[in-house]
DNA sequence: AAAAATATTGTACCAAGGTACTAGACCCCG
DNA sequence: CGGGGTCTAGTACCTTGGTACAATATTTTT
């Protein structure tokens, strides 16, 4: 997917040659003749003149159907990106991003995604806040499923030792680790110990 | 709506039996025949198998114009994610979240929402970037120390699939697979594959 | 062109994980 | 007191994971 930088200034940014240091620079939208194909084109704009920028992207959008358009704002504003958005822009960002995130950027774009900013994901989502943090709870219910003894067995396992050590650890002998686990398994309807890690030790909801 | 969980193993998971007591449960996408309407259906899939997971969502969708299309991942992957989204689906989340989480993604998506995990958020989202970034960089760094071949091996390995399972998706031997896992071990400097989980799942920062 | 890395597979073997069936000791509760 | 859950553990057995000691073909690097 090629790349296009679009700036009236002209002048390309350092952090957005480095991570398309493939890309092509033009001045003005009006400047992209011929059809660009698959592109990634990258506008950047100054602030306040929302108007202008939003024609901007409605125009690259009808002239190439296949090109996805990434705004790049001096100035940020939500309401601004609201509007790109509306008007299909692909992505909305600080225009002064590093490198790093703007290879983000790129890399959720082409993967066909949406790219949306933190103050404009808070302005579109309700939920989400309250259940990023549950993760532990859910732990904790799994982990409340098992008696206490169980507990003290699985979270040895699922940090990686071995049943002999675990029996060594908790002075019992690795037949009965074993039939712990066994037991462990079956109320969390797992197959085996690495199962059992995945699910203690995954922090995501 | 309806509620209807589609899960290969047929299995039901108990929480989300909790959040949707009177669903129904079928082994396979195809065992749906009759037009089920407004239904909310919950595909449960497997690790690594992104193909046939893609291919359910957009069968189901095809079939059933009114229903949307959940899926509960046991080993989440974000790329995965985007590409279920893509796809067409209403959310992706974790096969073992809890009841509460379940129910809010219920909810959401009942609303005409599209669920978003804290995985696929961090990834769009700058503000988590430094954290996120940092522990996916001490990934990619311990990743960046093997073959391509075996980075294949260790993903699939650290996701928890067995090595006959590893073996038949990336269509070589058992042998084989024991051969880049043991180099693996050497290379990374651990004993085994719950070892090579407790790294790559690390999304600790 | 030679050397090194990568990818593949074989046979054999041993250790570890896990299951089946069983059972005694202990504790709590109705 | 008896039933049920918990913790413990034995023997036996099977499966999976991992290593030792190979070999061959392809690609990449030097």
């Amino acid at each position: 997917m090629r790349d296009i930088f679009i700036s009236a200034g002209g002048r390309l940014l350092a952090d957005w040659q480095q991570v398309c240091p493939e890309g092509a620079v033009f001045k003005e939208s009006a400047a992209l003749n011929a059809d660009v194909g698959q592109a990634l084109i990258w506008l950047h704009v100054n602030a306040g003149n929302t108007e202008s920028m939003l024609a901007d992207v409605a125009g690259l959008l009808g002239r190439f159907a296949q090109a996805r358009v990434l705004v790049l704002a001096n100035a940020p504003d939500t309401n601004e990106a609201v509007a790109a958005f509306q008007q299909g822009a692909a992505g909305y960002c600080h225009a002064y991003s590093s490198a790093d995130v703007l290879g983000e950027v790129r890399r959720v774009v082409q993967l066909g995604g949406v790219w949306l900013g933190p103050e404009v994901l808070q302005r579109l989502i309700t939920v989400g806040r309250t259940m990023v943090g549950s993760s532990q709870t859910k732990i904790n219910a799994t982990l409340d499923q098992l008696t206490p003894r169980e507990r003290e067995v699985a979270l040895k396992a699922a940090e990686g030792l071995s049943n002999k050590l675990i029996a060594r650890e908790l002075d019992i002998t690795e037949r009965t680790v074993k039939a712990h686990l066994t037991a462990i398994f079956e109320r969390l309807a797992i197959r085996d110990r690495l199962q059992l890690a995945l699910m203690l030790n995954d922090r995501q909801g």
